[in-house]
DNA sequence: AATATTTTTTAGTCTTATCTAAATTTATTT
DNA sequence: AAATAAATTTAGATAAGACTAAAAAATATT
């Protein structure tokens, strides 16, 4: 069994890696935990001495199979969280991440997997994020950034780059949520802003928020 | 905010509590919790320094309203929690406590009360114990001794331990009939004696009266 | 290549919650 | 009432996880 705060780092690392796809390094990890190098550094020698991640001083680190996989099961946890949170107790997508991020510690074999079935076996949370399954595949999926589509295309808001609070606010505003069916109707070449077409309106969003929102094009299938 | 640690201290004092209608010992808790004596009077003193419990050196410890209020919240997630897992997850009823062990601690003030909804405001757990309120009242809300009660504490007076006719008698000269409003205005520290104020007159009764006047607490507060 | 800057690690300290062993207080027997 | 036993508390240690400040290594700049 692994605390709390091992498997936090696990999952930071694991995010991090994803997103790097090169050794992970100490400053990147205190930041995303909210702690300081120095404690960063102990933990990893303590994972590293459990096998759980590979690290040579001043070169960052890198997962094993075993820390990728438990750092799997916590994400798993967290999301299938999430979607209970709002799909059963009604919270809004942008109130359930601090509230998931206790419940994902909770320590049961059986619990998380009976909760998946309770669910419905989701392929996504709230935030369009995969949910990796029992055996920690990913619902493998190819999304895009809204700011790669051309004019015409369309597709469904599937998850978000960033989800930062204040992001999920701005959408919450928008009113545009996960499987929102979207239309690129044109795209401002002064500022690359890009006029879009959901159920309901068509409005302009910047680039920047075009670059944050997933989404999967409608010719894929599911 | 409570860590886990003092909140199943609280919990696990507030059911012996329940169960002794007496002064909590060391010795008693210490078992309950699976750790020592020495232990419990480390975490007695950090509880007591709270004002969470009254607590003299080698005399036992009693929750203050604060940490009985403590003690009722965690109880009722915990209660909670269990219902969750047997009605919506499918466990049975002796496979939850464990787990519910753990779900008891995480911390959202809005997530126990959505839970409650959702499961349809269950008045027992699936072992029967009585989930307390939003505001902690039981759905069989059990009597205490009115010698148990603190300075300050109102309740009404709903049973007596000693039906003799003696104490019956005793309580006719004094006006005191079941559903009288009492509370505890000072307790005589000498001989152990209260100064009770009912709805008429305030007047003082001997320990030994006190013992015997079962009373349902007033919840002013959680 | 030498210096400056940034990143990472080390060393030492702190807090929380636990423990063992010894000392003290309360309760029980004789 | 003294002696013994039981319960409780104190003193001192330990482990996890975090911190600050300083040292060491890697990177960037001139």
């Amino acid at each position: 069994m692994y605390s709390q705060s091992e498997e936090n780092y696990l999952k930071v690392i694991f995010t991090l890696q994803k997103a790097e796809e090169a050794p992970v390094n100490t400053n990147l990890i205190a930041e995303k935990l909210s702690t300081k190098a120095s404690s960063v550094t102990d933990m990893i020698k303590k994972l590293s001495a459990k096998d759980l991640l590979s690290y040579k001083p001043y070169q960052g680190v890198k997962l094993t199979e075993t820390g990728r996989s438990i750092a799997l099961k916590v994400l798993r946890k967290h999301r299938l969280w999430e979607f209970f949170l709002v799909d059963k107790l009604h919270y809004k997508w942008d109130e359930v991440h601090e509230i998931a991020e206790q419940l994902e510690h909770v320590k049961s074999d059986s619990l998380i997997d009976k909760l998946d079935y309770f669910l419905g076996l989701p392929k996504y949370d709230p935030h369009g994020d995969p949910i990796p399954d029992k055996d920690g595949n990913f619902a493998g999926e190819e999304l895009i950034s809204l700011k790669n589509m051309e004019i015409g295309e369309r597709g469904i808001l599937k998850g978000l780059k960033d989800s930062s609070n204040v992001f999920l606010k701005y959408l919450d505003r928008k009113n545009m949520v996960i499987d929102d069916q979207i239309e690129v109707v044109d795209i401002e070449k002064f500022d690359q802003s890009v006029l879009i077409k959901t159920n309901w309106e068509t409005f302009y969003i910047s680039e920047q928020v075009a670059k944050n929102l997933l989404i999967k094009r409608m010719n894929d299938e599911l």
